[in-house]
DNA sequence: TTATTCAGGACATATTTTGTCCAAATATAA
DNA sequence: TTATATTTGGACAAAATATGTCCTGAATAA
């Protein structure tokens, strides 16, 4: 369910049900409701200060939205290339590795 | 093997079994040997122009090295994010979804 | 018609990225 | 030690990207 909409697709659909026009969400952001129509068509990305916000006004879980913001960046940056299952695959892996290291050294590394 | 270790770090390895000066690999590479440093030290990120130099210079194969730089740049994305598992999993659905999406529609789509 | 909403282009500003140059530090050699 | 080569890292500039506003036009509604 979470998997196949784009963020801007999620705000977009959620706005609607809601009856909300661009306008208000994004008096809510503070941000000009051109800017917010770009988020929602995939144009512009959110910023994690958006978040909170319209996990708010669209009782969404803050972490769900994020979760749908940062996949949509990693989608995005690998469209384009054909071994992107592999990527992912080394990735997961040097994510796991660096975060144990981290642990580790106490989170006192760089 | 490809996993845990940096780009950077993958090439300074390569450079010294090499016996190679930066000075050497910069200037093929046609940029500053402080650049080189930065960009083996992780202070700064190759650029896919650099790849078939470098794996010519190396004799490694240009998508290996690649599949490393850009696995480290989706690592370090995910880094700070607790839940970086669920993340890929969701962008993986997602590459997925779009890839046999464009697919359908002849790759002309956006 | 008049109001409102939304899309999208032109534009300005801010931020990030990328690279150079130079000087200091480090290593290597003689 | 001195001399030479290598590497690091800061200051800076330029280029590329991102972010956002304003305005106009199209579509819709009342």
């Amino acid at each position: 369910m979470t998997a196949k909409e784009s963020f801007g697709e999620h705000i977009r659909a959620l706005r609607e049900s809601k009856g909300l026009p661009l306008r208000k969400v994004a008096a809510e952001l503070d941000i000009d409701p051109s800017t917010l129509s770009k988020i929602e068509r995939g144009e512009r990305s959110a910023n994690k200060e958006m978040l909170p916000v319209l996990a708010t006004i669209f009782d969404e879980s803050e972490d769900d939205l994020g979760l749908i913001l940062l996949s949509d960046k990693v989608a995005y940056d690998l469209l384009e290339e054909s071994n992107s299952d592999e990527i992912l695959r080394v990735a997961e892996e040097k994510i796991k590795y660096l975060k144990n290291r981290n642990l580790q050294q106490g989170s006192l590394d760089l």
